[in-house]
DNA sequence: ACGAAGTAGTAAAGTATGCTTACCCACATA
DNA sequence: TATGTGGGTAAGCATACTTTACTACTTCGT
């Protein structure tokens, strides 16, 4: 029955990356739905973090946001009803189509991109330059990439 | 018809932010799962995280978790079942009754605070303590803490 | 002291989302 | 020609909520 079987700690991780997590998320769509593209979920960056230039099939992009394929049509289904990708049959493979992103689409990305760097310079507003780059560079390795500039 | 209309950026934070905050969702879940506490869910953490050792009203954790009174019935009702809460009755509002934790319930706890030191303990071997300690602080004033120890 | 108005808790139902499994067809490859 | 792979439909499921509606109790104004 006594209550404080153990000290929880002070502060941890988790009290900020849950809120920032949120923030980032909200902050594109916010800025997507005022920009007009009010029909893109967060759910539908899977397409758009991975989608190629030239085009990526269905398969692919799948395999690349770690779904099944069905959940990946869906999505796709989605954005092509939105007008911001549309599907184009592949020459190498008569059964393969690939997944490419359309003006509209470019333009919604180019939108998600200017919410994310202004919420980086709020950011960096907070923290400063140094501390700023410090926080980029770190969270990069911690993701397993080389943070090479 | 024109692509690369605009450079996307080379990197951003939501490429970081994204993974880490599903990396430690997961860890947590899949350490109380580990330790019997299965029935634990991610939204739990509304409750959790706001409660106080005291007891808290429904309607206070509610307001702290910024969602719905009826929302947050439905998981007091699930960790209630699950025995990780009892509702006690408020000495101080007939109206009121307190959610506390139970025994079983701060075990939980404990065990989710490990996994979460878990967690740290593997970033920390990746950016050494130095930048660890940074990249805590820098992330705690984001969310508009003090950081002062 | 007393009725009106507000607040706490809750049940019930509905909605949006993000998936999954089970099948199936078309085409490719061996 | 058999088998695999890409794309797809249909259905179902778990989750995380919300809206609506109601009861019990408290508080406030008179």
């Amino acid at each position: 029955m006594s209550r404080a079987l153990a000290t929880p700690p002070e502060w941890h991780i988790g009290r900020a990356l849950v809120p920032l997590f949120e923030e980032f998320n909200e902050a594109i769509i916010a800025e997507l739905a005022r920009a007009g593209y009010g029909d893109v979920r967060s759910s539908h960056r899977h397409i758009f973090v991975h989608i190629d230039d030239e085009g990526t099939s269905i398969t692919e992009l799948a395999a690349r946001a770690g779904i099944s394929k069905q959940a990946m049509v869906q999505f796709v289904n989605e954005l092509q009803a939105g007008g911001y990708v549309v599907r184009v049959p592949d020459r190498h493979d008569g059964r393969s189509k690939l997944v490419r992103t359309t003006n509209k689409g470019e333009r919604a990305l180019q939108v998600s991109w200017r919410a994310i760097a202004a919420l980086e310079a709020r950011w960096e507003t907070k923290l400063g330059p140094r501390r700023m780059a410090a926080l980029r560079k770190a969270l990069r390795e911690l993701t397993g990439e080389d943070a090479a500039q």
